[in-house]
DNA sequence: AGCCTCCTTGAAAGCGCTTTCAAACAACGC
DNA sequence: GCGTTGTTTGAAAGCGCTTTCAAGGAGGCT
């Protein structure tokens, strides 16, 4: 840098706000500044920036996982958000277990990262004041409620799963199957379920124990418990599926046992993937805004970063999406008697 | 730092020794240090290690996309790696454009980074050049051979495509049909076309202009194009499909149009992902080692980065995989006469 | 002309660590 | 008992920037 403000003859102190503050030095002067920095080759140290200023202009994100399509979309629209704005992020993978999360947002505040991107908003206490010591800005994704609601870029799990479930019972069913995620170790996968029970209530339906089942959200997990819940003396009517994966693997399962979709049995998802107007039958799901998830969370950091007086965002909105997955049940002799 | 030092009543020196190369500390001495670090709740600020020790600790990653499940998985894997080793990986995303990718290698030399990631291996030499002059090491995922053979983490596409070829030349296939990747803005399906081509002047067959479609790598894209290679006079007996996705697109037009498969026209893939074997019917394709491609790739580069002097890594394999979406071909009665 | 304000600039003091260097010390052998 | 070697330690000099502070200059106003 020395060089480029000697070649310049300009003082160091020039050139650097040259290229922060560009307009704050004459414009004859930045231009041989400029045409210095071009000649020399001259690239500016991050490490250096970053410790004088105390800003890495480097954003932490921890993902449950990179290796389904749910958090590589949002991330890279998180990413192009706020590249533009000069800032780099950093990823790691939680593997959706606390203790590495921990683990991951303890590297983090360490960096240091000048905010944070999490998922899900229900965590030890601890953590959250452990980066709220650190003064930085952090926001918690996918949900629109939780342990610091003011954080929320998400939406609002349970009434999602609640309105499909109305939309279900509308059809005609009254025996629900669910194949949830593992609610322990996922938020979200709780909320959902959460979201399914009351809306079952409300309607005076119960959620038969046998008929609910957690599993890590993969598809073949979703084919083993669409099995199970297939197998049973009176199996459900619909078959509501806390993720996407887990209704793609109901789905190939009924197709192997030979099980018809929606005539014998009707299948939801949750999220609506690509693949999901693509299946057959295509899917009926939950419409989950996962990119614009992206692009606000990324907005709401950038306004707290350049010093902005925030308010607490609103829930993004889902949309149901009725496909071919999902029709009036064959019958449900019994319960017409008993309830309608 | 110097509360810590005082409080453990040593100097800084040590106590920055004391975090770094533990073992070169008297053990007496170590724990009142980490007591004291315990107690205080002492965490060091990662900018100023970075610029007093020169290594930030920081490896970037540019991939084309993290939208699709190709670069997620490896791309997690590789973060585990070296997250293991107290390193953090910093993404950026390409979108499959050599100057964006141009743009974020720039950025994260700034940053600094110390070692790069990047995939495919073909790209202005001014930019080995970059990194070259930085000194800092780097690997080219996705690819065996190209500029910088050496710096390759991958496997031989074109050799990959050469023996599904070969393979559908030994069922009977003589017509054939490809949906290539955008070989412009990707070496990868360059190579693939260029094994297919040179797979087939082998077996002296030809493959018809016409029955060859350039498409980004998207369902939606293999769709159309199935669509057009099907609806012309003498439609191929087989279809190529230079990725995964495409495949899938042309699986789902095949059903929509009533098309068999592979009665009527074989369909293979390339990738191997996990939907492949659930498709209908479950898909041909070529498996590629990518979870193996990130653990190597992060191991060269732990190693190097370690001081090791590295061998240039071999090739990794590839597997063909051989599902139900490939056939005999029913009949191929002009090039019967014509050639066998 | 003189005073005040605003804009631009340079000098210099860090930012919070690492690392070199040399000193202090312990252990060892003769 | 003394030179030697090896280990552990502290002082101090940066790492390459940013930012404060005060000074210098250019207008604008009375």
């Amino acid at each position: 840098m020395d060089d480029v403000a000697q070649a310049a003859g300009v003082s160091p102190a020039t050139v650097s706000r040259c290229i922060n503050q560009p307009q704050s030095v004459r414009a004859e002067k930045r231009v041989r500044i400029e045409r210095a920095i071009e000649q020399l080759g001259y690239v500016p140290n991050g490490s250096a920036r970053a410790l004088a200023s105390r800003r890495s202009r480097m954003i932490g994100a921890i993902l449950p996982s990179l290796d389904n399509m749910l958090f590589g979309g949002p991330l890279e629209t998180f990413q192009k958000e706020i590249g533009s704005a000069g800032y780099t992020v950093a990823v790691a993978c939680s593997e959706y277990d606390q203790q590495y999360e921990r683990t991951h947002i303890r590297n983090f505040l360490e960096s240091p990262v000048d905010a944070l991107l999490l998922v899900g908003g229900h965590r030890d206490p601890n953590i959250y004041r452990q980066i709220e010591r650190q003064g930085i800005p952090y926001v918690l994704t996918w949900v629109s409620s939780g342990d610091r609601e003011e954080h929320c870029i998400g939406f609002d799990n349970a009434a999602a799963a609640g309105h499909l479930v109305d939309y279900l019972v509308s059809l005609g069913h009254r025996r629900f199957g669910m194949i949830s995620g593992v609610v322990e170790q996922n938020d979200r996968a709780g909320a959902r379920l959460a979201g399914v029970r009351k809306a079952l209530a409300r309607h005076d339906l119960p959620l038969d124990p046998d008929h609910l089942l957690q599993r890590p959200f993969e598809a073949d997990a979703g084919r083993d418990a669409f099995h199970i819940l297939m197998s049973v003396p009176e199996p459900p009517t619909v078959v509501v599926c806390g993720s996407e994966p887990h209704a793609y693997g109901a789905l190939f399962e009924a197709r192997d046992m030979g099980i018809a979709v929606p005539e014998e049995v009707s299948v939801t998802g949750f999220d609506d993937m690509w693949l999901s107007s693509q299946t057959s039958p295509p899917l009926t799901t939950v419409r989950t805004p996962r990119e614009e998830m992206g692009r606000q969370a990324a907005h709401h950091l950038l306004a707290q970063l350049r010093g902005e007086r925030v308010v607490a965002p609103r829930p993004l909105e889902t949309t149901l999406v009725v496909r071919k997955s999902t029709g009036q049940p064959r019958s449900t002799p019994k319960l017409k008697r008993g309830q309608v």
